[in-house]
DNA sequence: AATGAATGAGAATTCATTCAT
DNA sequence: GATGAATGAATTCTCATTCAT
């Protein structure tokens, strides 16, 4: 689940985790995915994510100091997944709007597949401020640099603030994502599994114009 | 508080408020719009809305069903006004930039005044969607209308879809003002009472960009 | 149940109780003091103590903050009944020994009725300590006091140190309650009401001998 | 750790213990009274006491059958080598008196020692009532023992009641050592190693009076 | 209209004990 | 002999809601 190895330690006893301790480890970290995901952070209980872990509920406590402890733990995973879900889409872009087009994708996959991080980022500001903040800077640091190397490339208007603007399109995706892809569903009450193309396209064009990109100006200009 | 003159009715009796329950009322809405700023909507409780409203616990359910009944009653209330407050520094503008600098700034200044909307709906996706839901479909209307207008004027780029640009927008507003308003804190830890002018700036180049209004595109001809 | 006329305080409200609420207040005390009679302080559990007040368990932390501020709350009522009986059971004594025999009198008869007090300091040093240390000292206090006095009138040993006599005569008081009053049953498991007469008389002896009075000396005089 | 040579079997196998368990056994009743006295009987628990003996959990259960049978091991372990100490200061005695200053200062200097004793012991009423009992009749028996013997040497008072004269001393002694030595500390928090000598002499004095003895009264009668 | 005592379901967390490895 | 992951009953405490006064 996580990417990078991690060596985790038992709360309860400061030691590494063996094999079959990581595996139980993740079980529950997938299970209070699902949880959260539905039910919010506040609705979840830890019972409810043992039971659906299949874990009796005392063995959260072998891997996780409380609630809060599994939330960050969960923010922590699910914040360097989702990145590296806009990386991997964003490869092989050569212009700058091409990498945000990637990068949108990845990150509405992600979204679409893993709604707990969503939902349960911004329903945290009460519980682990610093953690929420941590999402959102990490994803925003990436993409300010993102947005500089595009500069000094002369790929986009170079007077834009680079971290204002990520900021900017980050709210952006996250609401775009909720109301098209969270709030949507079809006649039978399915989720989409991608925001309609339409929208999209409808986005896109509002970045183009928004970044200033070469391609844009090549677009107005004839 | 509430702008709209409106008949409540007492859930308990049925029958309208006299000028003392109505004055009641209000007092405990405040209050819960204190608390809730404070506190989030989970970590609030009903005593404390009470105790800070100076009312006896009982009191409550005269006026309200239930902690969820008041959120809503709070969320439809705050967002009355942060649409009023942004339509009054909308007046006067001549072009849709200058609307939209209008509208953000009042949208700013109400949420460093009542933080409690901005807190409380972004923790409310599992306490009362629907209200969530209205709450943002309320302001994106609006912004959408705007927008057509514009276009229709002539005034921003013509290809743009109104209502993703005005989510789009929304989003981008939500973000902006969590990072520059509700974060930020000098050295004291006091709070600041707008975004720093060369944030606000930025992100209105950015709007600029991304409506491709004529004065925009003006000022790139050059 | 509090001899001294006391205004009790809702933790919950801060507000002063109503009579109805300090009723309630003193059942739940009076059933404590039964269930840390029964099982000791870490037996004991606010379920059972709120089952015999005969009243639902939220209603506990009406009245106390926690299982350990009942704790100390009763050991301080109990502390104060247990001085109070001690000193109606020494009124009237004319020399320091006839003090003694009502004061040990007084402190065995409060010990049989009042297992609790007994049971639930002997096992507080980790519960509370400066509860326990409160209990004891505030009977030493009294104590240390009227042998200073004897000694002033000549009544007892002038050599001895009234502080450490204190300590000891309290000490043993509590031993010999423990093993002749408490640990005693007759061969029906039945608890008896007071320390077996010639039981009481050798302690009396001891004690007499200890303080060095004057009827003693003049007993071993003649 | 144990004075007398017995030889412990496995609760597991039955078996008796090899040299290793036998270690093994040792050092998990060593950290048990380290964890015991600085944490009383509730407060520890059984993780903390193998994490202190360098062992795994399970291996406790090699050793001992419950939290309450260490308890109880523990008891009658410190209880068998506290007798000791009493019994080596009393080596020489040639007085009940000398036998008695003997007696409380190997008391108390094992009390400094191995708080645990004490500190558990008070708080067991309720967790092995029998195992308490054994500690504290096995002290008085060979208290009493003494006394008598003094008795019938003319070297105390005839009239006291040994076994009662036992529980007082015993009581007294708790007591001075609980205040004297376990809650004494200095301006650093130091715990003292001994009572403080104008204390210890203020008792003996007190003892001397109790026991009638002849030091005592010849030295009255000059 | 207002009060505030009472309720009890529900939550997080602890820890002695078991047992497969 | 030793290990440590797993268990789940039991406990303390919270708080939205009711209702008699």
């Amino acid at each position: 689940m996580t990417q990078i190895d991690e060596v985790f330690v038992s709360p309860a006893t400061g030691r590494p985790l063996t094999k079959r301790g990581e595996a139980t480890r993740r079980r529950i970290l997938e299970a209070a995915e699902d949880v959260f995901a539905d039910l919010g952070y506040h609705e979840a209980s830890i019972v409810k994510v043992t039971e659906r872990a299949g874990v009796a509920l005392g063995t959260f406590y072998l891997y996780f100091d409380s609630k809060q402890a599994i939330f960050e733990a969960l923010v922590i995973d699910l914040n360097a997944r989702v990145r590296q879900s806009m990386t991997e889409s964003m490869a092989g872009a050569t212009t700058r709007l091409e990498a945000e087009r990637g990068g949108f994708e990845g990150f509405f996959r992600f979204t679409a597949e893993h709604p707990a991080l969503y939902r349960v980022v911004r329903e945290a500001e009460f519980v682990s401020p610093a953690t929420m903040r941590l999402h959102y800077e990490r994803i925003v640091d990436g993409y300010a640099a993102g947005l500089r190397a595009a500069q000094s490339e002369g790929d986009i208007d170079p007077r834009l603030d680079p971290e204002v603007a990520a900021w900017a399109l980050m709210g952006m995706g996250e609401l775009i994502g909720m109301r098209f892809l969270l709030w949507e569903q079809d006649s039978e009450g399915a989720k989409p599994t991608r925001i309609e193309p339409g929208v999209f396209d409808a986005m896109m064009l509002f970045i183009a114009n928004a970044l200033g990109s070469n391609e844009q100006r090549k677009g107005e200009a004839s």
